[in-house]
DNA sequence: TCCGTCACG
DNA sequence: ACGTACGTGACGGAG
């Protein structure tokens, strides 16, 4: 018995694969269906073929030498389906595991190699057979030639020898160019001699053998219409021939022996199967192979287990992943110390212990691995604690409460509890359940140890039964650059940000409040002479009754509760009465003292000197960072009083403040994205945006326009981002409705590619429920389906908006990520420390300040490639108030 | 805990 | 005819 090599025609398995089966499609979004019903066509032929060697030949893209021959070979062919084309690279990462050679070449077509291939194993005494959907391979069939042809579907295949194609057809396998030559060949091109088909070029070559022979005798041809057709088309047909014929002298890099059978890598095929889930075929591999590494049930989600440290870093050096979170004795960001770590080694129960600082200086070499990856929940957190004992993290790779995030920004709680009851329905306790809330509120330390490593087993369980589920969906929804190359890298870039912090001078905040005191003492005095007694000034309700009641001012605006005496209303009195100047500058100065100089002394760190605002990832709808205790987004700048609060945050030591921000930056993107084409010119031209608008809508000449007419249009600027009515613009200027509105109609008049934007943006998130950013960030918008017309409103402008906001958004995420990439890589000792939505701020070495600059203003400008250029402006200083 | 108010982009 | 500009967080007062 001869020794078999089996040889595949992979593009043509690969083809009928495709279009056999029904477009599968992966739970992480990949389709797959080609890729599954080749490695189930090759499995079935190697179970009935049982060679001993076997190799996959492929098509590559591009001309071969028929194209030198034929200018239109396969001409006729349509361009491959994206949806098949990205299946290709993971059949040859398959075959790859598989250990199965893949021969290629740009010249020649895989049948060429094929036909090469099996006459060599022919003289060496093999035994080939040639795995194809392709009937032209018969032309190869002798002896020791067979050719196993796909049928219908991917399971049946016929095996087609010497004898069956005598059989079938009554002719001989090498007869089969002759018959092409004759026939032509419709899909690849190959024209062939017209009026003939297979039945009468079967007849024709059943009786003259060859080309040749037919036509040295063409007068023994009855048919005057077929006799003229081959006299008409001889070139044709004998070039047709030429196409048709395999080559079977190709040159060859390996020999029959390269081909040889080898072992599989079996676990990693099994991992590729069950990554694109192809259950079938992992039944078919050994039986230790069929689990999945990680299966969860809800039994196993609250099963932990008990290691040393040691123990625990053995394990985790041979798996390539682990989950982990550290456990704190109370508000996390107080005590940056850990009193537990809670850590789950792949395919391993989760182990929650006690660990002191030399417990986790030992994990050090674990976290900065860069071949073990970590997953977690809100990583943020435990990359702070790893910032604090000097541990760099290197390769972690999923969040589930950012993943959670992306994939539905307008949820309120992301806790791992709320997400595994979105998933599976099923949960444990949220941090209040378990904790308490307000006063009662526990630490973690608190609980009973089997309460406390009960939830902790479940946190981290929960996370690994996430992550593939969010990542697929991630993937499906076209996130995975949003994901991976800005929000999983910004993690680390925001932990930072806290860990550093920024240097806050108390004394300076003290003189501030004791002058705002002072002030606000002088102040009540003459509201309480005004008032004709005293009250308290903060009571909105109790000012209401002053104003309106015992002082009779008109009412302007009504509250649910009572009189509005906000801002708005009581500039409207402004005039009437002195009262009003004073409780207007009450109000701004008793803002500043509460929230800017008492709120911000609180939350100074005594030992660093510094604060420490938190930045979130997952708070805002639209994809910008909040921050919190203390806000640092909105530091008063509008007025000088409030601008004095920037004394109190400078630099550090040797250091400067680098103030860069976006000139313009939510317009630019509307510009980009709208196309409008008069915008567009206006930034080509670097205008004065505000000005140019202004000369438009109001139609006057650019240089005429006044500062009041400037900062008109500034207003409708901003109101056409946000969604504008003719109404808001009107109590906004302060101007009647029917001029606001003729102010709208103008714009939009003028800018006509952004009024077309509005209208295409707020239809397409109708239909599709949800509206995008330039890194394919998502808002739904349900609002949009609303029977309420407010509802419905609102879901129209932030269907306009949010691609706005949200890109801009993007494009600083990009810029911070690769600011601090670049601060990092190259040792600078200069810090970002700040982000204000269109603003980054770094504390600067001053050695390196220009460096700095320059770092910024280039990263920041190219951060994504926009219709219109980014521009950036610096400000330099040693303090956040030198820095406007 | 909610509301009104006001600080920021 | 509807009610009225996008996104946040913190504070003090009132229930």
């Amino acid at each position: 018995m001869k020794e078999r090599i089996l040889i595949i025609d992979g593009s043509s398995l690969f083809f009928r694969a495709f279009y056999a089966l029904p477009l599968l499609k992966t739970k992480r979004g990949i389709y797959t269906n080609a890729i599954y019903g080749f490695i189930m066509m090759l499995e079935n032929a190697i179970e009935k073929v049982n060679p001993s060697y076997v190799t996959v030949c492929f098509d590559m893209k591009g001309k071969t030498f028929r194209n030198e021959l034929y200018e239109d070979y396969k001409g006729t062919r349509q361009t491959t389906p994206t949806e098949l084309e990205q299946q290709w690279p993971i059949v040859r990462d398959i075959l790859d595991k598989m250990n199965i050679k893949i021969l290629e070449s740009p010249i020649y077509e895989a049948d060429d190699i094929a036909g090469t291939l099996s006459l060599i194993a022919e003289k060496e005494g093999f035994e080939s057979i040639l795995l194809t959907g392709d009937k032209d391979y018969f032309q190869l069939v002798d002896e020791n030639t067979k050719v196993l042809l796909t049928r219908k579907g991917i399971t049946e295949m016929d095996i087609i020898s010497v004898e069956s194609i005598e059989e079938e057809y009554n002719i001989t396998p090498i007869e089969f160019i002759d018959l092409k030559g004759l026939m032509g060949d419709s899909s690849d091109n190959i024209p062939g001699v017209p009026g003939i088909g297979e039945k009468t070029g079967l007849k024709l070559i059943r009786e003259f053998g060859t080309m040749e022979n037919l036509y040295s005798n063409l007068d023994k041809i009855t048919g005057k219409k077929l006799k003229e057709n081959l006299e008409n088309n001889k070139t044709q047909a004998f070039m047709s021939k030429k196409l048709g014929t395999i080559v079977r002298n190709v040159p060859l890099e390996v020999t029959i022996e390269d081909l040889k059978m080898k072992e599989r890598n079996l676990s990693e095929l099994s991992e590729m199967y069950r990554e694109y889930e192809f259950n079938s075929l992992l039944e078919r591999l050994p039986e230790e192979y069929h689990k999945a590494d990680i299966e969860i049930t809800s039994k196993a989600l609250f099963e932990y287990e008990d290691r040393s440290i040691d123990e625990l870093i053995k394990l985790i050096e041979n798996e390539k992943s682990f989950a982990f979170k550290f456990i704190t004795d109370g508000k996390i960001y107080e005590s940056i110390k850990p009193t537990h770590i809670a850590l789950k080694a792949y395919n391993n129960k989760p182990v929650i212990m006690e660990v002191n600082d030399n417990d986790i200086l030992k994990l050090k070499p674990i976290f900065e691995s860069s071949k073990i990856e970590k997953i977690g929940h809100n990583l943020k957190e435990d990359i702070i604690i790893l910032m604090g004992y000097g541990i760099v993290i290197d390769k972690y790779t999923y969040d589930s409460k950012i993943a959670e995030y992306l994939l539905n920004s307008t949820d309120s709680n992301y806790d791992i509890n709320n997400i595994s009851n979105i998933y599976f329905n099923e949960g444990y306790k949220d941090l209040e359940e378990l904790l308490g809330k307000g006063k009662k509120k526990v630490a973690f330390t608190d609980l009973d140890e089997v309460e406390l490593k009960k939830y902790f087993a479940f946190f981290l369980n929960t996370v690994y039964k996430l992550k593939d589920i969010h990542l697929g969906k991630i993937a499906e929804q076209g996130m995975d650059e949003l994901f991976y190359e800005v929000e999983l890298p910004l993690i680390e870039v925001l932990s930072s940000m806290e860990f550093t912090g920024i240097r806050t001078r108390k004394s300076i905040l003290d003189e501030i409040g004791f002058d705002l005191e002072d002030k606000l003492k002088e102040l009540e005095k003459n509201i309480y002479l005004e008032a004709g007694e005293e009250f308290n000034i903060n009571s909105p309700k109790k000012l209401g009754f002053i104003l309106f009641e015992k002082l009779n001012y008109p009412v302007i605006k009504k509250t649910k509760t009572g009189y509005s005496t906000s801002a708005e209303v009581l500039e409207k009195l402004r005039g009437k009465g002195e009262i009003i100047d004073y409780v207007l500058e009450y109000r701004k100065l008793s803002k500043l003292k509460s929230t800017y100089v008492d709120g911000l002394k609180e939350l100074v760190n005594d030992s660093t000197g510094r604060i420490h605002s938190h930045f979130n990832q997952t708070v805002t709808s639209t994809g910008r960072i909040s921050s919190t205790e203390p806000n640092l987004q909105n530091i008063p700048i509008r007025t000088e009083e409030g601008r004095l609060i920037r004394k109190a945050f400078l630099a550090s030591e040797n250091s400067l403040l680098v103030d860069a921000d976006y000139s313009q930056i939510e317009l630019r993107v509307l510009a980009s994205i709208s196309k409008d084409k008069n915008m567009l010119k206006a930034f080509e031209n670097d205008d004065d945006i505000h000005k140019r608008t202004a000369a438009e809508v109001f139609g006057v000449e650019f240089e005429e326009v006044t500062p009041l007419l400037r900062s008109r249009a500034k207003a409708v600027n901003f109101g056409i981002v946000y969604g504008i009515s003719d109404y808001g613009l009107s109590q906004n200027l302060n101007i009647p409705r029917n001029v606001a509105g003729e102010y709208i109609s103008n714009y939009l008049k003028h800018y006509e590619g952004i009024k077309n934007y509005m209208e295409e943006e707020v239809e397409n998130a109708r239909k599709k429920g949800y509206v995008e950013t330039i890194l394919k960030r998502r808002r739904y918008i349900p609002e949009l389906n609303a029977k309420n017309y407010n509802i419905r409103a609102f879901g129209e402008r932030v269907a306009f908006n949010t691609p706005i906001q949200g890109s801009a958004a993007d494009i600083i995420k990009i810029a911070m990520v690769r600011v601090y990439r670049e601060l990092k890589e190259k040792n600078y000792k200069s810090k970002l420390i700040l982000q204000i939505h269109d603003e980054l701020i770094v504390d600067a070495h001053e050695d390196e300040t220009e460096e700095v600059k320059a770092l910024m203003r280039r990263i920041m400008e190219n951060a994504v490639k926009l219709e219109v250029k980014l521009k950036v402006d610096m400000e330099v200083g040693s303090s956040l108030y030198d820095t406007k």
